[in-house]
DNA sequence: AATGAATGAGAATTCATTCAT
DNA sequence: CATGAATGAATTCTCATTCAT
């Protein structure tokens, strides 16, 4: 049993050091355009051992796509935690996600551009976990409606709007042709979501000063 | 001079056919998966005569992403022109657009996912384009807020965000979970696009309303 | 009948037109390298049209190989017209027919390469024109030997040795590394073949000598 | 170190495989008439596995070449070797490397019709042998001349002539019109060339005689 | 476990030639 | 005579995957 649990920790190991061997080149060639033989030497893996590894070309993609999902999925999950205010929860996730996003950028425009190239088995796996990650930024939304503090109907098409607006900045080049800061973008995001779901102008307002105190 | 004229406008309508052609393949197989003997088949075109009217695969690519882009920002064109009210012209284009989206489902998820594959200069063209599109958006917005009936700041930034909004539906897989229908969405996200500009809850009951009225 | 030779005079002004666009991208991309597109475009002459006048582009090839080849053995024909010294006849077919050599550079190097690509018919009709030029020059040489002006065995040999020997230039890539001029090479051939033919060092002096001063 | 020469030898056995197996076909139908299909099943290994040792069509091209271009500069540095004449020197040079001229008369043909096809890189390699194989030449007609056995003028030019001369029996169709037999063609050769080094009739009688005695 | 040589199907593109206009 | 659109076979080269060592 132990034995049998060293050897699955040395293949989750390996598969991460394929994954971070192939995201390299797939960043820069996209997934069709890099080769095994590519990945091989980027993660430092001969090419026929890989196949110890994974199966197909494509279980790097799912790799890949998991490991990347994961990390939001989780930073949303500590935003969550920091406070019981929905309001500052909402704030703290747009903040912490899309600021994830910036770092992410790479990755994440990858992500969206090869979701297809996925077989059946694996893209049902992905899309569960959007979905799930949906579900609860709704849960958010829903609490936040019941306090009062936000205002919408059919708070499951809002999450869904408002999840697919924080991946803005990858999905659209901004980088390439910003005249604006990150920063600037990020603030502009949070006033037109939290206005979206009706909070007055002076609460904005409010909010948006208290995080500047804080962080000075 | 006419007789150059006709040779282009045979070469327009070859391209189309190819276009079209290309298209009922790309939706399925995506354009690195789709073979040009796939194309030319598809198209009803001999497959070397294709390349009498393209030079490379990569210019179908261009080709289809043109003729897409065009109908949506047409699209944008005629719904400006039918009221003189920014709120009006608002409601108008996302409705419109949105609406587009539901039918070009298909189009433009293989285009937000393919535009990578562009070389640099079609690139440009493209991106050329939908700046030139969000400018258009961010001016309307500007109006708005100039007559007092749009609220925030930053305009430029509101419209990039409501631009990327609109294609919501094509860039999620909506149609394989849906329990909500297309219309159900369009509404949800006319309200959050104009509460986000800060219109006030009523203003925009009574705007949906007004529609509806003349609907029936 | 007069029709008829004015028929096939247009035919061979046409073939002409053919050739000399053809030699154009031949000098430079080679036989296979060049298409028919190209050889219509750079003879001015439509691609569907070219087929009037030539049935297949190897046509195109053995037609250019013949003119070049007409020029040599015309110009050797002139020079032996003008004297009845052997030795004068040889040093002037030398001289012309390498400076024809200097100007005819590429096109002899693109013979040269590509009459392998002729097939039977047009192979033994070119080789039957360099076996009638090699003969005259074989009678030449035995004509100075019964003068007893040459000296050597075997004039057959002996013809085809310095019939090779002219071809010097184009066949290496002589312009491209030299650090003679074409003069001196000409006057080294001259020598060297004269001595060839067992002619003394002092009467090649003495003809050099002569021919420098008609010059001047 | 001993691995990776052991590597790098099957490498250069494979190399040569392929370059046999090109030069079967590559004889009959020319470099650009032959394709990688024909190469590889000529040569016993698989077309895709073809590309581990080569990069490009041409570089097999370049290895044919430069395998016969070696077999002629080895066969002159052994023929120098055996003799500090420099008489002796040149006729066994002429003697031997127009032997070999019989005997790599396909190989020779193709590598003087095909060089035109090499790209810029493997161009001046081969060409930067040739110079060196031509100065090689150079020095031994100095040497001759300063011992005041050959007589002429510019010895770098004659080199390059006789070097020329050498290359008659591939460069002409000798084979198939021939009513003299190779020797004969040798004979005339050698004869010639020393006659044009202004060696006398009588001292060229005396080597060849010499030589016959050898041989029975 | 690890290697990289081997495979052959399949990709985009080009070409000489024909044919309808 | 003249045109150039149309054809589809043939080309080089790449790739994911397997397999012997």
């Amino acid at each position: 049993m132990i034995e049998n649990d060293k050897i699955k920790s040395r293949r989750r190991e390996r598969q991460q050091q394929i994954c971070r061997g192939a995201m390299k080149i797939f960043r820069v060639k996209g997934f069709h355009a890099t080769s095994m033989r590519e990945i091989a030497a980027a993660s430092g893996i001969g090419l026929g051992n890989l196949y110890h590894y994974i199966r197909k070309k494509e279980d790097i993609l799912f790799l890949v796509q998991k490991d990347v999902m994961d990390r939001l999925y989780d930073r949303f999950d500590e935003c969550v935690k920091q406070s019981k205010d929905p309001v500052d929860q909402l704030v703290s996730v747009i903040r912490e996600l899309v600021g994830l996003t910036f770092t992410l950028k790479e990755e994440m425009l990858f992500i969206y551009t090869e979701t297809k190239s996925l077989d059946r088995k694996y893209m049902r796996e992905i899309l569960a976990g959007e979905t799930q990650f949906v579900k609860a930024f709704e849960s958010l939304i829903r609490k936040g409606i019941r306090q009062g503090v936000f205002h919408g109907e059919k708070p499951d098409l809002i999450a869904n709007i408002i999840v697919f607006t924080l991946s803005i900045y990858p999905l659209r080049g901004w980088s390439t042709r910003r005249r604006r800061s990150n920063d600037e973008l990020l603030d502009a995001l949070i006033r037109f979501v939290l206005k979206g779901l009706g909070i007055p102008d002076e609460a904005i307002q409010h909010k948006m000063k208290q995080r500047a105190r804080k962080k000075t």
